[in-house]
DNA sequence: CCAGTAAATCGCCAGTCGTCGATTGACGAC
DNA sequence: GTCGTCAATCGACGACTGGCGATTTACTGG
């Protein structure tokens, strides 16, 4: 396993966008998103059950991950997964997840590389 | 109050995961297990470079996330991967990135159009 | 028994995170 | 010009995290 050699700028970058998802309140906010793309900053305040501040908040952190954008649309802002930030992760994960198992699903590694 | 998110109670079980991950100390250490399993815990210090009882929490971290196992060996510990502790933070990466492509896999996702 | 090694735990400190209310800024409507 | 709405930012607070050295525990070997 020659393809795991420690490139270790890469690894910042995987942790902070792991970190941006290690949060439930984050998460929420993902799934919405996956299920209503094009969402308002509104809508998932109210989804979310927390302060506008603190929405607002969670979505600088997501969007400087780089798994959001927000499209303006006067009124409001209108947010998007851009799920190709999540590539490095889903990589590492399916490294791991390859090393010793097969189980789990159908297919062995997704490949998210050129994606 | 919320109608549009997912019931699923293993939000807080996948962001755990995904805490687990997220930080790059942590991370070297799963990249060491997939390219040694089943080495000691004083061989996993010398590669991530922190000190001995910092090792050891993040050790206990990655054990309580179900990442890792270790077994005792009776002068040492040894380490190796639970890659299917992964399966959750996985399949929830793969349903971002393919909410507008679609997969033959055994997930359930959304449907969304428009990419 | 005692000594040695490896890992886990403890106590402490500094820094970051999560959350909130309040305020500010941008922009269209009137 | 003024107002209303929505998002972003500010300031503050408590809680948690990451790191260390020092200590304790667990087990083997003499």
């Amino acid at each position: 396993m020659d393809t795991i050699d420690t490139p270790d700028l890469q690894d910042d970058n995987i942790a902070a966008t792991a970190k941006a998802l290690a949060h439930p309140a984050r998460m929420r906010i993902l799934r919405l998103l996956a299920r209503t793309p094009g969402c308002i900053g509104g809508d998932i305040v109210q989804v979310v059950g927390l302060a506008q501040s603190t929405v607002s908040e969670d979505l600088r952190i997501l969007k400087a991950a780089g798994v959001i954008v927000g499209e303006i649309d006067p009124p409001c802002v209108r947010y998007s997964l851009a799920p190709q930030a999540l590539a490095p992760l889903s990589a590492l994960i399916a490294t791991l997840q390859h090393t010793t198992s097969g189980d789990g699903c159908c297919l062995p590694v997704p490949d998210t590389e050129g994606f």
